[in-house]
DNA sequence: AGCATCCATGACTTCTACTCATCGATGTAT
DNA sequence: ATACATCGATGAGTAGAAGTCATGGATGCT
């Protein structure tokens, strides 16, 4: 067997000039170094060097694998370096998984910081979203779980990062925008525009629509929140979007946000990760990254 | 010590599925692998791979390792195999150095069918005129020497590959180009040319005309052989060269060549390798085809 | 000529690496 | 549902590898 030792050995051997300054180097007594190396030629019946006066001459064969050490031995000694790395949490995968729009446009707030910060780490986003990322979770295809229903598992953890309103949003001329707060009839009339799943995914059905026994007169979907906010500006529809995100990106357009019922409807998006892994640096860095990042976001909550 | 051995186990293991199936492929038991991969998750303080059930899944930390072996292990097995080569003769550095002009002439006619033979065999030809080839040799600077002037050395061992007779080139009209030989007195008005080396180490100064006491009228170099004959051949001077090139190379041209001296001067191609080295497969090789081309080149030797 | 230093080698020792036996966990067949 | 087969992990014991020490031959330097 060919090993890292030979190699290593033939290395320093080159460096040093001799067996007796590699050894010394390596740590071990000269005879050593001449014993392993008299294994290996003797295994594959070839001289890797030859005394040469008082000191060597590598031969061919030597040279050879000299110019393969060289090759691979960086590699191997990076690959204890990334080791220590995953040892320590500082390099890794981080696979996210997320099961809401709003997940994802809160996911992109925090990804720059999060790659400044953790350099080493892969962010890796599975933004499918008919999936189960509870069972993608508990089943390794992802790492940390952004979803809006936590569930009570003993398995997994889940940390609130953001709490937050969905909000109808309308044109600023629309009869609904002077209104403290809409009721499902009101929607009776509209084209309620949202993101393109289905309606037993979309909270202002299932919260709202559904127990007010009551649809809109045209359900249209649109890809991107921005869309929807350019449609809603453009009064072609109403929509309903979290309210941090209608602050964000509509603060330029000429629509309002208006409560879903007297209490609103309140979320909050949450991330799940394997319970035992939420010590793991590099996830452990998200999380408290997210944090700061709710913290941040606060104090312009009453924004109207 | 990240090791070959653990790059190994990580792949079979891949490839197996499972601990115990890559323990019998690579002939040790279930409990060897588990307890070397161990060590390293021991000695860097990851794991490389997690129980999955009945089986196992590999960590971030184990794909990567996964990955390095992949890259690695074939770089070492190939290596496996060159030493292997190396041992038997098969694969190896032929460096030849030379010390005459015909030699390299000569050995041109033999490398195609050389490295066709072998063809792991580098072939490295080094046309410095200078130096000592001997001396090359002795300081295996140089693996084979080309030479016209064998030496008696206990360390070195010469073999003579093809003997030829060093000739005076005419035009066919040239009055010399009538005579059976050619006097020193003869080139007293010739313009001589040869190639661009010391006089002392021309065989025509050395061998002819320093005896003779006679200089030429004129005395020019060309760097090629063809060039030396077009010269001839278009009665710009007289050259001197062996007489198996000018019969190779001057078939089609207007010249003639004459002998030096009524005897001829005499010459020979030696080979000198290394004492030792003599039965080295490609060394050896390199002999036995040698001496095949001077029987080949023998029937044609009376070309007058 | 004498000395210092190089690498090779044999004998001895230490400790590593392996096997064996067994355990707990998990998936499967009855 | 239960027994069984099979997986990987682990502790104890052992065979063998790897390392040290001491020494010898060769070579270069003073």
């Amino acid at each position: 067997m060919l090993d890292y030792q030979h190699l290593a050995i033939l290395r320093e051997v080159d460096r040093s000039g001799s067996v007796t300054a590699a050894a010394e180097r390596l740590n071990v007594s000269q005879s050593a170094l001449s014993h392993m190396i008299r294994k290996v030629e003797e295994r594959y019946g070839v001289k890797l060097w030859l005394k040469q006066g008082r000191g060597l001459r590598f031969t061919q064969a030597g040279e050879y694998l000299l110019g393969l050490a060289q090759r691979v031995l960086p590699q191997m000694e990076h690959a204890e370096r990334v080791l220590t790395d995953f040892a320590q949490g500082r390099r890794g995968a981080l696979r996210a998984g997320m099961e809401c729009h709003p997940c994802q446009r809160w996911l992109m707030r925090l990804t720059p910081r999060y790659l400044a910060a953790w350099p080493d780490v892969d962010l890796d986003v599975r933004t499918a979203f008919r999936f189960d990322g509870v069972a993608a979770l508990l089943g390794h295809e992802i790492d940390l779980l952004i979803t809006p229903d936590p569930v009570d598992l003993p398995e997994l953890l889940f940390t609130p990062v953001i709490d937050y309103e969905l909000v109808l949003v309308v044109h600023e001329a629309h009869p609904l925008a002077r209104r403290d707060w809409a009721t499902p009839p009101d929607l009776l009339d509209e084209v309620l525009i949202t993101v393109p799943v289905g309606v037993e995914r979309l909270d202002i059905y299932t919260q709202f629509l559904v127990p007010g026994q009551c649809r809109p007169r045209q359900h249209r979907t649109a890809e991107t929140t921005d869309l929807m906010l350019q449609l809603v500006a453009a009064r072609r529809g109403v929509s309903v979007l979290p309210d941090w995100l209608v602050r964000e990106e509509g603060a330029q357009l000429p629509i309002r946000a208006v409560r879903l019922g007297k209490g609103g409807i309140n979320k909050s998006i949450n991330l799940g990760v394997r319970r035992g892994e939420e010590g793991i640096a590099y996830i452990a860095g998200f999380l408290s990254l997210a944090q700061e990042l709710e913290v941040k976001a606060d104090p312009s909550a009453d924004w109207s």
